[in-house]
RNA sequence: GGAGAGGUGGCAGAGUGGUUGAAUGCACCGGAUUCGAAAUCCGGCAUACAGGUUCUCCUGUAUCGGGGGUUCGAAUCCCCCCCUCUCCGCCA
């Protein structure tokens, strides 16, 4: 959520931010609705002043034992346009209140412009995608011969699922671990485990919700309480500063959490639909950082850092890039992709995104840090994958083929593996 | 699932319709005392929003788990919901 005094004091210059990524701002919609709130606050408010004011004096007078008929005629009449003004504005602001949580986070000045994902930017590339002396298979068919089944999945959910046997059901376990042992042993992250499941509150803090319902799994607590199945670890992780004021010197808090996480892919028809790349469900390790907000571009760079090293420790060749205006998700003013290199592809696909929200989502979710005895300021979110633990699975496949169709473990990994050098 | 108790400021904990945004204690901040510190004493100390003033405040409104209701007036009464604790049952 945008600061409301920001769009108050500088609506177009909020506007012409906001066109950089696409979203048309309604200005003299805001501007007529600004102005109504304006009149009815201030008389509603005169109103509520008044009332209050004579119910004490009538609290006053029947302690002295005077006739209070008078001043309850003279409050009686108030009743009405009291009530009409207070419904009213309440109406005014649910109504503003709805249009501001739909309006996404401002860019910041470094990010380029640019319409979609062509423009983003490619800041730095890490590592030599691998020469094959062979035909390169994808890694369905690679994982075809070590236990890697889509149709046992699609037999029991449907498509976008996978059934993982074997060894390299035991990759997916140990890279999942491995990403969680360097985030805590070097780089000082306090793992957590949190809910897979959330209230609407914790969807509308971090930004899923109310404008991409459609893109959540959800289920019921009760008939009328609503359940819904986390995208990403960053929503209960980041939502666990919500309503909260953290003392200053807390900050930075680092939390590292390993998840499922469920995505209905709406609107993805058609797309990455062989393979795991884009599943219903697959496992994520996220890295969730809460800092002061003079940090949080720092700690932007440093955090993305954290992810590239899980890659580079896999010795898989990415590259850093810095999306443009148009391309960043709702709630980011500044977000790196890192992208792998998959050889059967013969292209970068993404296998993380790291994000600085600056106080977007802390404005949603009230959360705050006091140092000494200053008053409560909000903080500021950031996180990262570090890695999504299918798609490097996908990338080390693909990767680490050799022509028998055996797939190689990567030097770092093997402890986490009991040794083994090979799936086959 | 059954029975009971409870949710109040950073924390603990009073408060069952009327100058209560809320006693008291702890913590915290400023000052006094002291060579300095501890102890003691005095004062201050919630958040959000609006209006005025404009870097310092003033005024008003709202907020005592959440929502709705009664009333001139609700932390206090009524209804619904959520959560926590204790006991019993069930259970990975």
């Amino acid at each position: 959520m945008l600061d409301i005094q920001l769009l108050r004091n500088d609506l177009e210059g909020v506007a012409s931010r906001l066109k950089a990524r696409g979203f048309d701002l309604d200005t003299a919609m805001i501007a007529a609705l600004e102005a109504e709130r304006k009149s009815l606050q201030t008389r509603t408010q005169e109103l509520q002043a008044k009332r209050n004011s004579l119910s004490k004096s009538i609290g006053v007078a029947k302690a002295k034992g005077e006739d209070v008929t008078p001043i309850m005629a003279e409050v009686a009449g108030l009743g009405d346009e009291l009530k009409a003004n207070e419904d009213a504005l309440s109406r005014l602001q649910d109504k503003f209140n709805a249009l501001l949580m739909g309006i996404p986070n401002l860019p910041h000045e470094s990010v380029p412009a640019g319409k979609d994902s062509d423009e983003n930017v490619e800041v730095s590339r890490w590592g030599e995608p691998r020469k094959f002396d062979f035909q390169v298979k994808d890694h369905v068919d690679i994982g075809a011969g070590l236990g890697l089944d889509f149709e046992s999945a699609a037999k029991l959910s449907g498509s976008r699922f996978a059934v993982l046997k074997g060894g390299i059901a035991r990759l997916h376990r140990a890279l999942a671990q491995f990403m969680l042992d360097v985030h805590t042993r070097e780089h000082g992250y306090i793992e957590v485990y949190v809910p897979y499941l959330v209230n609407a509150d914790s969807m509308r803090g971090t930004g899923q919700l109310p404008k991409f319902e459609e893109d959540l799994f959800a289920t019921f607590k009760n008939a009328d309480e609503k359940l819904y199945l986390i995208p990403t670890a960053e929503v209960p992780v980041t939502n666990l500063v919500r309503d909260e004021i953290v003392p200053g010197e807390s900050l930075p808090l680092k939390f590292v959490a390993h998840t499922p996480c469920f995505r209905s892919e709406a609107g993805s028809y058609g797309r990455d639909t062989r393979g795991m790349i884009r599943q219903h469900q697959f496992d994520k390790v996220e890295i969730v950082q809460m800092v002061k907000p003079e940090d949080s571009y720092r700690v932007l760079e440093e955090l993305t850092g954290h992810a590239e090293a899980i890659l580079q420790k896999l010795g898989l060749p990415y590259r850093k890039m810095l999306l443009c205006t148009g391309d960043m998700g709702f709630s980011s003013a500044k977000t790196y992709d890192l992208e792998v290199w998959l050889p059967a592809q013969n292209t970068y696909r993404e296998i993380s995104s790291c994000s600085n929200f600056e106080s977007f989502q802390a404005r949603r979710m009230q959360a705050r840090f006091r140092s000494d005895k200053n008053k409560p300021e909000l903080l500021h979110t950031l996180n990262g994958s570090g890695l999504a633990v299918g798609r490097t699975l996908v990338a080390i496949l693909e990767n680490y083929q050799n022509a028998d169709g055996s797939v190689s473990i990567p030097e770092a990994l093997r402890p986490w593996m009991d040794g083994v050098d090979k799936l086959s």
